[in-house]
DNA sequence: CAGGGTAAGTGATTGTCGTCACACGCCAGT
DNA sequence: ACTGGCGTGTGACGACAATCACTTACCCTG
């Protein structure tokens, strides 16, 4: 399917390009379309795109040697995957499929590298998406270490909020999550079962602490308490 | 102390520059040692400069909320870390600290931000080291999430086997790590308690699968069937 | 409206791993 | 030679999360 400038510009790593180097990516990229559950990306291949979301939501996952899913990270539009190939000349490290039906744009990692040659800021984005990377891998290792079960969820759950400041109290004690992860999602990113998240999630809404409205809303009503749970200075 | 050009082109990322510039990075670095357990680099600061290892091994840690320490990553001489600043402004993710005494060259982010102006090389190089993190990082997510205990230690010693190869017998049977980590250190990486790791080794080493040769000295006599043991396909 | 796929809730059972408590050997320092 | 620290080995015990096996609810889609 035909790129356009404007389909390509609505992204903010490439927003600042100027045009005919838009125009230039434009040509030389694909918009492609998956369902749910669609291999966007595969790991152990050499991926020769990065791989832009316009619509919908990407997740990264990994197998374990014994077949498990693992969830590594989300895609939220706007944002890429696949851009480790532009540092190196490795393999993709890991799959990344289509959580939701998902439109992506496909540009090739050469039209990406001359572009960037004239424009050193592309690949600075590109180095700062790498380096956000490594920091939310980091903070997410760390979760994995918590020994309780519930304060893994909770800390995950607080992640998950957006806009979220540290200073607890002082925005407000309610947020709204969209489009929350299905508890066997969760469950992937913190390597725990289904059931455990699900029993965890039992007792945060018998407190009240949050509420589903609807298939894809989670309200958070005491934000304060969830990050206490989260900081484990309150258990549940 | 004084650092010289020599010192700095013992380092692989640094050797292919030119000797100019060498003597500019060298005027503006400084070699520091640390003792066991000194903090090299500190979470949650901004980091100055990029960190060299000459001599000795490093280890990037975390701590949990609840102040469990997690293991993310070891750094080997001639290797480097902190490099995350050179590519967003933000903090030092995770901890740096000595596994043993070290001699550590610090350069200055300012002074290799200019010199990879000039020399594009070098950012290539960082950005090649940044993405091996990646990729180690993603590995080691997916040995995490290993529901058998034993797998998860032998799949971690496994990967601490020098050039390793894909095909079992062919490299010969038997390898030796020099400076193998501690059973603590092992278990910090795997989210393990130490007695766990320590009961796994008691396994291999009545299998005649690994060995100590004094203390700073693992054998592994059966690398066929450590292999086997690590992929799942042979239970301890 | 039936039917199938997916998400989620729940109880019973089992196995495992962390924790605690201790002992041992080794080495460096005084 | 005594000490203290550290790395390691080992048993007993209890907590807790995975697993299994259902059920329920909620959609799409035909």
């Amino acid at each position: 399917m035909q790129v356009t400038t404007e389909l390509l510009s609505t992204f903010p790593s490439l927003k600042p390009l100027p045009a005919a180097t838009l125009e230039q990516l434009a040509r030389e990229s694909g918009v492609q379309k998956f369902a749910r559950r669609g291999v966007v990306l595969s790991a152990g291949v050499r991926e020769e795109h990065v791989c832009f979301l316009f619509e919908g939501r990407l997740q990264g996952v990994d197998f374990t040697i014994d077949g498990r899913e693992v969830g590594l990270y989300f895609i939220e539009p706007g944002d890429f995957c696949g851009e480790l190939g532009m540092f190196d000349n490795g393999l993709q490290p890991e799959f990344v499929i289509a959580l939701t039906a998902v439109v992506v744009v496909f540009i090739p990692l050469d039209s990406l590298r001359s572009a960037s040659l004239e424009h050193p800021l592309l690949l600075g984005k590109l180095g700062e998406r790498l380096a956000a990377r490594v920091r939310q891998m980091t903070r997410q290792r760390s979760l994995l270490a918590l020994p309780n079960i519930s304060q893994r969820v909770c800390c995950q759950l607080w992640l998950l909020v957006p806009d979220r400041t540290d200073a607890a109290g002082a925005t407000g004690t309610t947020a709204i999550i969209v489009n929350p992860p299905t508890h066997m999602e969760i469950a992937i990113m913190l390597s725990l079962s289904r059931e455990s998240v699900s029993r965890v999630f039992q007792l945060l809404q018998a407190r009240k602490i949050v509420q589903r409205d609807g298939a894809n809303l989670l309200l958070v009503n005491d934000l304060t308490t969830l990050q206490r749970l989260a900081d484990g200075s309150e258990d549940l």
